[in-house]
DNA sequence: CGAATTTGACCTGCGC
DNA sequence: GCGCAGGTCAAATTCG
């Protein structure tokens, strides 16, 4: 009995840390979104200022050649936030692609290093990322994407199975694809493209804000129903 | 033993 | 022109 209730409290503290973890990322989100709309607004002003004044390509700058050669996007680096155990130091994020490691560096801004990805899953493929760790919580990686893929994602992206993932991860890769799914994302879109249209979404906080509630309610659900149907095997 | 990672050196752009 | 910072290379090392 004793265990059982130890058990229960023990799930119950776990939906506390995820609850907290899920705050802190709609919390971060939101502010991503922000920033973003304003950065957005800005680029799109500057953009018509200097192909007036110049008239170059909007997105071309001359004075920035080999960094766009490196992370060759016009458009803005796509970034993804991922929360770890503080711990981890691997800066491993498991996002469908097989990346291969290239260098580290220590940056000025941030004490944590910056890992330096490329992606090995096809030869000449020219997509890379930068991983850091963020300045304010080590708990959570801050992923930079560049370049495109050459080639189609892996087998089974997303799609995590025990003996890889423990539950905590697969809750929260599902969260994800539920989150996901929420926004309407079909994965014959262009990632980049859906990322885009959400953040031009005057609703998207909450619609995002909905789903993650929605989601957390059907997780919570789900652990009750196990737990009971335990209880019940068991006595 | 081959593949992946580590790490110091090197290259390039930028600001002063 | 010089120094700094970010990004990449490649030899050495580690790992499976």
């Amino acid at each position: 009995m004793d265990e059982k209730v130890e058990t229960l409290e023990l799930e119950l503290q776990q939906v506390r840390e995820e609850n907290n973890t899920l705050r802190f990322m709609l919390e971060v989100m939101s502010k991503k979104c922000t920033n973003l709309k304003q950065e957005i607004n800005k680029e799109e002003n500057k953009e018509i200022i200097s192909s007036n004044q110049i008239g170059l390509s909007p997105n071309f700058d001359t004075s920035k050649r080999a960094r766009l050669e490196y992370f060759p996007t016009a458009k803005k680096p796509l970034q993804v936030f991922v929360k770890t155990h503080p711990n981890d130091e691997s800066l491993i994020i498991k996002d469908g692609y097989q990346w291969r490691k290239y260098g580290q560096k220590v940056t000025k801004d941030n004490a944590s290093p910056r890992a330096y990805f490329r992606c090995s899953m096809a030869p000449n493929c020219p997509a890379k990322k930068k991983v850091q760790k963020c300045l304010h919580d080590k708990s959570i990686i801050v992923a930079t994407y560049g370049g495109e893929h050459n080639h189609g994602v892996s087998n089974e992206p997303f799609k995590p199975s025990s003996s890889t993932l423990n539950d905590r991860e697969a809750i929260n890769t599902r969260l994800c694809e539920d989150v996901m799914q929420s926004f309407g994302y079909e994965k014959n879109v262009k990632f980049e493209e859906y990322v885009n249209s959400l953040i031009q979404d005057p609703n998207f906080t909450t619609v995002l804000v909905k789903a993650v509630a929605k989601t957390i309610i059907g997780q919570q659900h789900k652990r009750q129903g196990l737990n009971l149907n335990l209880n019940l095997s068991e006595e």
